[in-house]
DNA sequence: AGTCGTTATGTTTTTTTTGACATAGCGATT
DNA sequence: AATCGCTATGTCAAAAAAAACATAACGACT
């Protein structure tokens, strides 16, 4: 022993989404989009994050539809069977919630030690 | 006819939450919370947001869990059957939650107009 | 002692979400 | 034209979340 404070927790941690439409946008879809354009297509990207093509289809489906724009190009066919990568769209969308997110985040710096301070412990 | 964008979308909104240990606390809680303050018990709180007693005492009580702290105090029995009440620290959560949301809803209000502006047209 | 409205929980059913399969088409390359 | 890895969808099973139901106890007040 020693360890006085023996709190296992992770610190309070921010989880920002955005509600657009009838759809919701968070941290997932975003690193799903993140890691298609870094892998090139969407299986890889799904195989990054342990989901299915299937389900990784359909979330990025669900922003599609949600800003009424295409986030994503993909072409069928071709070298490697095909492949995706995000529109210019796709691309600011990331860029924009990640710089947001940044700034939510510090701006909540003083909120979420509050919460680490008088909760564990 | 005359209406040339037809978007009937509610304006982007952020929807923030905070992952406290294995918990997340977001708008849902810290309202059912300030409804129990409003109406002095966790029944008609619960009345109000139309969820079942028993699902408002599981939220409650997921906070006091998360934080590890008790978040409502409560009375059984006496006049009226009893009650429930915010604790000194529920009642900070709470504005905290609130002045923080505030905040960071001012911060992200270039981004969701950028969201508006974009997606639906 | 009996009634009342409330807190507190256990149990079960329903709904929603997520994951797993299955299949089809595409286009370059061999 | 046969192969390959990928996109694109439909369908169904499993898991998780939410709702519904069912009691029990408590304390004031009649």
């Amino acid at each position: 022993m020693g360890d006085e404070t023996k709190d296992k927790e992770a610190p309070a941690a921010l989880r920002v989404k955005i509600k657009l439409g009838d759809a919701v946008i968070g941290p997932g879809k975003i690193m799903l989009l993140g890691l298609l354009e870094e892998e090139g297509g969407i299986s890889a990207a799904a195989r990054r994050l342990g989901l299915t093509y299937r389900r990784a289809w359909y979330l990025i489906d669900t922003v599609n539809q949600a800003t009424g724009r295409a986030v994503v190009a993909t072409s069928v066919g071709g070298p490697g069977g095909g492949g995706a990568k995000l529109t210019e769209f796709g691309r600011e969308l990331v860029q924009r919630y990640r710089d947001n997110l940044a700034r939510l985040d510090k701006e909540s710096r003083e909120f979420l030690d509050w919460l680490d301070q008088c909760s564990k412990n």
